[in-house]
DNA sequence: TCAAAAGTGTTTGTACTACACCCATGC
DNA sequence: GCATGGGTGTAGTACAAACACTTTTGA
């Protein structure tokens, strides 16, 4: 009898949706291929999944070694099956999505390698692949967890203002949230902690530091926008 | 150069998580298998997925063939990955859930062929493989889902009463709920349609017949409960 | 006329919206 | 003092929770 792996089985790849925020402008990782199919086309990063690899280390290897990046906010997201989605052969494709304050990894002008670039995901190219459908979805998926989970931490630096955390959900959701409203919302929920330091420099009031709280255990909150 | 499918990958299988409701009971199906591993202990009902098939499709064969049971309500629930998950090798498993009226099948009595069966949830066995992990992601994917989309019509009969409507929603959430406030709440969100029909036959004042409102576009409502 | 379930109404409290106003800072 | 954002307060409203009461039916 044949082992499992040894009958003809599609091919499967982890693709990447990583999301960064920076200067107001959220934005995507992609790759720039040297390489046909879609060659000097962008596409999301990916690798094939080894045989005795995990998922999440899939995801790792990616992060590390395309993208210089590690310890990221790693969710799945779906899984692609389209037949015809790689004109290579049949390749399923398990997506997860990563958020990431590009600061913490020298990225902040914009550009990486060669190869590798932030895009404003208002300005979007043509992606190779099936790879817009899963950027719409892990934009969708972003976009509906961020009201009822503190996802925006992992975007921010450890200390933010309260008007940092604002304009990013405003960014995200792309719409317009009223500043006060916001405020008391995510004060009652408790998830963020005021750390006494204040924000100095600034030409007007020095706003409040706060911190993301670890501690907090239950998620009871709901950013209930329209 | 090789085909991608010519290099060594995991096997990729589907599972699926098929709820039914019936007599105020929320059940899953499950398969006793007749083969090692696990043989004569409970599974899930799952296949391998052919080269040239989608997803979809392998669900549609599974349920035809093993199940006998046609265009369901499928969702998919996510991806399992872990090492040891198939003690015969390494296989990824994408799966689903799917929900079904169990007397669109006349399976009603609660029991199939020898080998697959009705199991209440609150009553479940040990499952093979990883499949009590499968099963529980998606009772919770359930849960959350029937909060904010209409998914309890696809368990119900075509028409059907506000109480009937209010206990399936009780049943898989596991509360009570205030049977006035529901029923507020349902008709203002314009989810259902009075027929005009009543059920009659019972002992006491004849309830009105439902239906759900195929041509509602917006999902605009919110079950709050707590 | 009684029991049981269906259907309707009302009070109360909470939480969100949409605002106006004051405060701290650098220039 | 003034411009600019940060921080606080409040009236109005909508909606959900927690109730009580009436209606319809079969026996």
């Amino acid at each position: 009898m044949l082992k499992f792996h040894e009958y003809r089985n599609p091919a499967l790849a982890i693709d990447l949706v990583v999301f960064g925020y920076y200067e107001k402008v959220l934005s995507v990782l992609l790759l720039n291929r040297n390489e046909e199919p879609f060659k000097n086309g962008w596409t999301l990063p990916g690798a094939f999944l080894q045989m005795e690899e995990r998922f999440s280390e899939a995801c790792g290897r990616i992060l590390k070694t395309k993208l210089g990046m590690e310890h990221l906010f790693l969710e799945q997201l779906y899984s692609f099956d389209e037949p015809g989605r790689d004109p290579r052969g049949r390749v399923i494709s398990v997506t997860y999505f990563a958020l990431v304050n590009p600061r913490n990894f020298g990225l902040a002008a914009g550009k990486m390698a060669n190869d590798v670039s932030w895009h404003d995901i208002k300005k979007m190219p043509e992606l190779g692949f099936d790879h817009k459908k899963i950027f719409k979805k892990a934009l969708e998926r972003l976009r509906s967890k961020i009201l009822y989970f503190p996802v925006g931490f992992e975007l921010l630096d450890e200390m933010f203002t309260m008007t940092e955390l604002h304009e990013l959900y405003e960014c995200i959701l792309d719409i317009s949230i009223d500043r006060r409203n916001f405020r008391r919302k995510i004060l009652d929920s408790e998830y963020i902690i005021d750390t006494g330091q204040k924000r100095e420099g600034l030409q007007n009031r020095h706003p409040s530091l706060y911190k993301f709280n670890k501690k907090l255990k239950q998620h009871n909150f709901n950013l209930n926008v329209s």
